[in-house]
DNA sequence: GCGCGTCGTAAATCATAGAC
DNA sequence: AGTCTATGATTTACGACGCG
C-alpha cells in the first residue's frame, strides 16, 4: 500500500500536458481578453475549477501564453482567428 | 493600474500589456554553489539582518540587492509550496 | 522619505512529455 | 528508438504598493 501510495504521488509529480478541453477553456479566455489577458484571482479560480487544475497552474499557463504569444504573434495568428470565430459564434445565439 | 511599462502603440493587441523596462538586468542563473549556500542561510533564518546580507553577498560574489531579492523570492516560493500542498489535500 | 516587506508579473531557462 | 519542439514549471529581477 505504501508502495502504491508513493508511486501514485510520484506519478502525480510528473508533468502532464493539460487536457484538450482544459486548453480550450484557457485559450477561449485568453483570446477573448487579448487586450488585457490578466485574469483576476476570482477568474483564475473559476478557470482552475473548469479545467480541473490548480490556480498556480492557471497563472503559469497565462504567464507562458502571454510571453510566447508576444514573442511570435504570427505563429499564433491561426489559433487567434479560430478562437475569435468561436466566441463570435457563441455570442450570436 | 499598469505595472512596468505600458506600450503606447494604438492598435496592436499587446499594446496595453505589461512590459519589462529595457533597463532591466537579464536573468542570470546562479551556480549550484551559490544556490546551496543561499538555501543554507535561509534554513538558518528566513529573514536577513543587514550584516548577514553583506556577508552572504560578499562570499557568493552577488550584490546585496540580489541577495535581498533572492530571500524575498524564496519566501514566496515557500508560501506557494504550502498553498499548493493544502490545495491538493482539500478535494 | 527610506528601506525592506509582500504580491504579481516578465522574461529566461529548465525539464521532459509527446509528436514526428 | 532517437531527435526535437512544444509545454508546464521554476528561477532571477522588478514595479507597484504597504507599513513602521
Amino acid at each position: 500500500v505504501m508502495i502504491l501510495r508513493s508511486r501514485f504521488l510520484d506519478a502525480r509529480r510528473k508533468r502532464r500536458n493539460f487536457s484538450k478541453q482544459a486548453t480550450e477553456v484557457l485559450n477561449e479566455y485568453f483570446y477573448s481578453h487579448l487586450s488585457n489577458p490578466y485574469p483576476s484571482e476570482e477568474a483564475k479560480e473559476e478557470l482552475a475549477k473548469q479545467c480541473g487544475i490548480t490556480v498556480s497552474q492557471v497563472s503559469n499557463w497565462f504567464g507562458n501564453k502571454r510571453i510566447r504569444y508576444k514573442k511570435n504573434i504570427g505563429k499564433f495568428q491561426e489559433e487567434a482567428n479560430l478562437y475569435a470565430m468561436k466566441t463570435a459564434l457563441g455570442a450570436r445565439q | 493600474h499598469k505595472e512596468e511599462k505600458p506600450e503606447l502603440d494604438p492598435n496592436n493587441p499587446v499594446a496595453n500589456w505589461i512590459h519589462a523596462r529595457s533597463t532591466r538586468k537579464k536573468r542570470c542563473p546562479y551556480t549550484k554553489y551559490q544556490t546551496l549556500e543561499l538555501e543554507k542561510e535561509f534554513l538558518f533564518n528566513m529573514y536577513l539582518t543587514r550584516d548577514r546580507r553583506y556577508e552572504v553577498a560578499r562570499v557568493l560574489n552577488l550584490t546585496e540587492r540580489q541577495v535581498k531579492i533572492w530571500f524575498q523570492n524564496r519566501r514566496m516560493k515557500m508560501k506557494k509550496m504550502n498553498k499548493d500542498k493544502s490545495d491538493n489535500k482539500e478535494q
